[in-house]
Parts: C-alpha cells; sequence; structure tokens
RNA sequence: GCGGUAUUGGUGAAGUGGUUAACACGGCUGACUGUGACUCAGUUAUGCAUCGGUUCGAAUCCGAUAUACCGCCCCA
C-alpha cells in the first residue's frame, strides 16, 4: 500500500469541519483588524531563505526541502511565512501602496524537514501577520493582541503572553559580545548543546533547560543592560500598550527566539496544557526593522508573528473546546421505487436550492437501513417518496426524534421546513419546542 | 542528526513457535417485500506493516526497511 509522505497528514471527517470553522474566524477577526490577506508561492529560490532567515539557524541549513527545477532552478519549500511576505511587499512595491502602514495576513501549508513528534509535521499549517511601514510601539501591541484575541475568542484558558526586547541591531551586537566573553572562559562547564550554542547562538544559551539553574546563568549578562535609551523607551511603550488592552504579559529576558531576524520586541504566546511541553508555545513573533533591507527592499520597519494551527487544535482538544456546532441535515430523502427517484431527486434538489442541507439515498437500502442511517445523519425529518405520494401529492414525513408522522403537500414542505411551532410543551418526550405538536 | 516504544479486519483487541487467528463493537442480508427498538439466523481478515532469514512448522524468534507515537536538538 502506498502510505502518506512521513510526517504529513489527512484531513476528513469531523477533524476538517473544525478546521475550517477556525480558518472561518481567522478570516473574519482579520477583517475587524482590517488585515489584507495575501497569498504566496509555496516554493521561493531557495536565496531567499538564506538571506531572509538566515544561514545559521536549523531552519535553513537542515530543514528545507530543496530541489532543482527543470529550468536548473535551486527552489525551496517554504519553511516559513515572513520571507516569502517580505519579498512580496517589496516586489509589488508595496512601500508605495496609499494606504499605510500595510497590514496583512497570510494562511498555508509550510515545510520542514525535521523528525515529527508531538505537535510537529514536515507540512503544517501556520497562519501569520505581518505589519510594515510603522515602527511605533502600538503596532507591536497590535500584533500581540491578534493571537491573544483570537484564543480569548475560542474560549483557550491560562494563556501566557512571554515578552523580551532585543533591542536595535547595535544594542543587539553588543550584548552578543558580552555574552560570548562572559561564557567563554566557563565552556568547559556548559552542556554539550550549549557549546554547539555557542558558535551558532550564543543568545540561545540563556534559555537551556539543562543548565538553566547554574551558577553560570545567574550572573550573565542581562540584556537590559545593554539595550540604548531608545531601545528601552520602545519596550516601556510596547509594555503600556498591552495594559491598555488588558493582556497580561511576562517579562522573559531569556526570550529570544530561534530566528535570525528579529530586533527590538520579541514575544511568544503559551497555553498551559499539563504534559504538553514545548508544544505549549501556541504562536511566536516580533519586530524585524532589518529584514525588508535585507532582503533588497527600502529600509522599513516590520512586525509580525506565526502560529502553528495543529498545535492549536490539540490545544483546543486537551482542553476540551468543541466549538464546532454538530453537524445536522434537515432532510433525509428515500425513494421507495426506481419509478419515483426523478421526483425524489427533484425534491432534493428544491430544497438544497432552499437552503436546507438535504440528503438522498443512492445506497438503494432498504427501509429499515435507511432509517438507521437517517438518524446517523443527525437528519430531522425522513421524506418518504412512494408511488402513493407522487399521485397524491403529499409526502409523508417522519421526524426523527419524536417518531411522528405528517402528512404535507408537496407545495408545503419549504413552509413545513421552515417553520418551527414555539410552543411550551406538548405530549412528545424530550421536548424542545421545535416539534410540529399542536400545543 | 541522536534516542525510546510500537505496528494483527471498518473499530477495540486476544493470541509469545504447532492444524480453522479468539472475543466484542460496528456493517450488511433475512425473519419483517411502505416504517426505525428488541430478538434470532446468517455473513463480514485466503491473513498479522514490508522484505529477507532461522525452523519440519513463524503473527510469535532474528535482521533490515517503512510508518506512527514519545523525547533531545530546533521550532509554530
Amino acid at each position: 500500500m502506498i502510505q502518506k509522505p512521513k510526517g504529513t497528514y489527512d484531513v476528513n471527517g469531523e477533524k476538517g469541519r473544525k478546521i475550517l470553522y477556525l480558518e472561518k474566524l481567522l478570516a473574519a477577526l482579520m477583517e475587524n483588524y482590517h488585515y489584507q490577506y495575501v497569498r504566496t508561492p509555496l516554493f521561493e529560490s531557495s536565496e531567499l531563505f538564506h538571506r531572509g532567515v538566515g544561514e545559521t539557524t536549523d531552519i535553513v541549513s537542515k530543514e528545507t526541502y530543496d530541489f532543482i527545477d527543470r529550468g536548473n532552478r535551486n527552489m525551496t519549500l517554504r519553511p516559513e511565512g515572513t520571507a516569502g511576505v517580505v519579498r512580496s511587499y517589496i516586489e509589488n512595491k508595496m512601500y508605495g501602496d496609499v494606504i499605510q502602514p500595510v497590514k496583512t495576513w497570510y494562511y498555508g501549508p509550510m515545510y520542514r524537514y525535521e523528525r515529527p513528534q508531538s505537535g510537529r509535521f514536515r507540512e503544517f499549517y501556520q497562519f501569520g501577520v505581518e505589519v510594515f511601514g510603522t515602527n511605533d510601539p502600538l503596532m507591536d501591541a497590535e500584533v500581540i493582541s491578534i493571537p491573544v484575541n483570537f484564543y480569548r475568542l475560542l474560549g483557550l484558558k491560562g494563556i501566557k503572553v512571554n515578552i523580551n526586547s532585543l533591542g536595535d541591531q547595535e544594542s543587539r551586537l553588543r550584548y552578543r559580545e558580552a555574552l560570548m566573553d562572559y561564557f567563554k572562559p566557563h565552556l568547559d562547564s556548559l552542556c554539550n548543546d550549549c557549546k554547539e550554542r555557542f558558535l551558532k547562538n550564543p543568545l540561545r544559551i540563556l534559555d537551556c533547560k539543562v543548565d538553566s539553574e547554574k551558577e553560570i546563568m545567574k550572573h550573565a549578562p542581562k540584556m537590559q543592560d545593554y539595550l540604548n535609551e531608545e531601545s528601552k523607551q520602545h519596550f516601556e511603550k510596547v509594555k503600556e500598550y498591552l495594559e491598555a488592552m488588558q493582556i497580561e504579559y511576562t517579562v522573559n529576558p531569556n526570550l529570544v527566539r530561534g530566528l535570525d531576524y528579529y530586533t527590538y520586541t520579541v514575544f511568544e504566546v503559551e497555553a498551559s496544557v499539563e504534559g504538553f511541553g514545548s508544544q505549549n508555545v501556541l504562536c511566536g513573533g516580533g519586530r524585524y526593522n532589518n529584514l525588508v533591507e535585507t532582503i533588497g527592499g527600502p529600509s522599513t520597519p516590520g512586525v509580525g508573528f506565526a502560529m502553528g494551527m495543529e498545535r492549536l487544535l490539540t490545544a483546543l482538544e486537551f482542553e476540551n473546546i468543541n466549538s464546532v456546532e454538530e453537524n445536522v441535515l434537515d432532510a433525509y430523502i428515500v425513494p421507495l421505487s426506481e419509478e419515483v427517484k426523478k421526483e425524489a431527486i427533484s425534491l432534493t434538489n428544491a430544497l438544497r436550492l432552499s437552503g436546507f442541507t438535504a440528503e438522498i439515498d443512492t445506497m438503494n437500502r432498504s427501509m429499515k437501513s435507511n432509517f438507521k442511517t437517517s438518524e446517523r445523519m443527525h437528519a430531522r425529518y425522513v421524506i418518504l417518496i412512494g408511488e402513493d405520494e407522487v399521485k397524491s401529492n403529499i409526502l409523508t414525513v417522519k421526524e426523527n426524534q419524536t417518531k411522528e408522522e405528517y402528512k404535507v403537500a408537496l407545495a408545503d414542505i419549504i413552509d413545513f421546513l421552515d417553520q418551527t411551532f414555539i410552543h411550551d410543551e406538548c405530549d412528545c418526550e424530550d421536548c424542545d419546542g421545535t416539534c410540529h405538536h399542536e400545543k
């Protein structure tokens, strides 16, 4: 049997409904925030990611899906969304758009050649936001508010916002040097991973799980001491604006994030699912004021974030949040013989056009199994069509919940399905006030 | 890139070298040819992830591969 490629997954059934629901909710939220939808190619020149994301990151150095196309071009399946959106911003000269800042959102699959594990796939979906053209700390706060509000809307509890500031490029470089000077004589006492980090990305030593409790860590130079005045003020404003939106946050001086392009604000939003581990980080992002220029555009500040849909879905499952309403079927139509099939399909079609969900038996099921099937599909009504019904133009309609049977003229069926008799009570069991009984 | 565990019908699974792969749920058909429950009777894996090996004999032992799940690294 041919299996799906490692680290991929199929979507079907209930999961499909959940995903569509989340996508709809996200699109509506972005409408409220007044962001525009952008879509960029799934593959780009490999060079874009090398320049944009950074050579030293694992994402680019060992996790990309690369291929050479038939025209001998080096291509890479996008491992993240930002680089492509920035490329598109520059190529479409959006820095010249009449409305500034340019606020965009995207959604789609990303590809990383990783070992699959809990909440991590080789093909995974990210929703993200990128805003170009303003350095106002208010924009940092607005971007942070998007995932927070989204999780609020979904009813996800225990959301934690971690923020930090890396300062401008100059501050960041000075701090990096200070860290290297500090750790260099103590390298032997650090774990093997940290020795690696020392060479590749010294800032990451700070959030090492193994060494975090050691004395050396506690006395390491602090980022805050290396921020210049402007960077400090920017960070202060971001915090004030978050408070104005009643968004609680924790300043985590060890939060550095993996991608090379961040400057000033960086943040992560965490869920608090027990035993969820690193999966608890539902989204992350920050400001990247040099990225547009690095990729070849005019010097333009930017800020954004990305969130993984798979983790969100798992977190919602863990928290038992099921916001999707049950799939209901208004009518299940049963043709009782080959001769009346045309009338049955005609009715089905008419109902569908009128906005009802309608299903018709295409398995030539027995009467018994049709009723069973209709129950499984959560059909409210079963409509039987046989010789008698066709001759008389009076349909036999059975209500699944009450097992009550009605005779309804063909001409009145839409009205019948439309109306709900609101009443105080009736004789049927479990009456929910929408059955067709008299008071 | 490194490590751990697993893989038997549509589903949950039993089976740890010996004929026919247990049991349960679900599905389908019929008793009941225009009415759903229940009951009863049938039926539902020529096969135990794949390939190779050991053996008179393998779902069971060995090896490789694939995939899944869980960690590390890294990240969303």
